[in-house]
DNA sequence: CCTAGACAAACGAACGTTCGTTTGTTACGC
DNA sequence: GCGTAACAAACGAACGTTCGTTTGTCTAGG
């Protein structure tokens, strides 16, 4: 066992965070997760609070990147919506302890961290705005839809697919990533 | 100011759990909220895990009941998901603290009750899927179409509304109830 | 030898809960 | 109608435990 790093130990709260919530993990939970007391926690990271910080922000990251790398295909809107539920999906499932943690405790950050998080989740939410909006123009999708309602339908669902979705069933990554894009794109047209 | 009875105490705790969680909520913030001493509330109730699982069985009844009474109407499976769909924002947005705390504390439930909700839950969803499966039989719904799968979306739109859902804005509750709605009909059809 | 990481002990505060007591209300025999 | 017993609601202090955090010491790798 080799020793830590702020890295492991921000992962650690990650996980923990996700599966028993931030006020539901003490910092001795944590440090024997990892395998050290619960003071040595503070070798590495100022606190609690800081450690959920840090958390969210790593989820939020993920999410803004990927919504990034997916406005970069710069393709049709139908295309382009494929490419935003995929990488959701893909954010979602290969970082699930950070973006849950991001999808859940991010009430419990203090109000100047939280603003600034709910700033990276209101440029994300326009991504996906601009996409619907961009297919309504071009007469793709329906006129009688509101993007600002509709995008958040679409996150709506692609949320709370970690709260059912297991990796190890039968239902394929790369399957509910077409069936919910299917539902999508028939909704929105 | 008169006093308190069990259902005052139960009220409250689910305003507190749905705004702070059950781990974030101590027995004294709960005393404060309703003016009274937290050792006083052991001469209502049993202790805190009690709160939270009659706060979530208050939750589940609700829209178990909403969805009895959707079902009763017994029409077309357009119509039936229209019905399910303004009963569960109804419930949603009538009853928010205990729709919350059902919503996101659940899993701070202890075995024995977490699972007995769940099943109300599975329960509930059968409503939605078995209306999705009615319109497929008579062809009114598409034939590549998951009925699991789509229950499971339509109800990650409706269980998100609690999180941006604003009463005191300009989008009324039939305004939603009907823009959810006819996304939803568009995805099925 | 130096230093960063881990330990071990301790801090004060807050936790859920219990206890004995006081207060306010309700019901009833006289 | 009045006094009183019974009861429920709330108090206030205290219990043992756990919380987040601080401090000082030790130890192993570079």
């Amino acid at each position: 066992m080799s020793r830590l790093n702020r890295e492991d130990i921000v992962a650690g709260a990650g996980r923990r965070f996700a599966t028993h919530g931030y006020h539901g993990t003490s910092m001795r939970d944590l440090g024997e997760d990892l395998g050290i007391l619960g003071s040595s926690l503070y070798s590495h990271v100022g606190g609690k609070q800081e450690l959920l910080v840090a958390v969210v922000e790593r989820g939020a990251t993920f999410f803004e990147n990927a919504a990034a790398d997916a406005l970069a295909a710069d393709c049709a809107p139908e295309e382009q919506m494929r490419g935003l539920i995929a990488a959701h999906v893909g954010v979602l499932l290969d970082h699930r302890p950070e973006a849950r943690t991001y999808l859940t405790e991010v009430g419990f950050l203090d109000d100047s961290e939280r603003s600034r998080v709910n700033q990276i989740r209101d440029r994300y939410e326009e991504a996906f705005r601009s996409t619907i909006s961009e297919g309504i123009d071009q007469g793709v999708f329906r006129k009688d839809c509101d993007s600002r309602l509709a995008a958040i339908y679409i996150l709506s669902i692609l949320n709370a697919l970690d709260r059912w979705y297991d990796e190890k069933g039968r239902l394929t990554r790369a399957k509910v990533i077409e069936d919910i894009y299917r539902f999508v794109i028939a909704a929105l047209t």
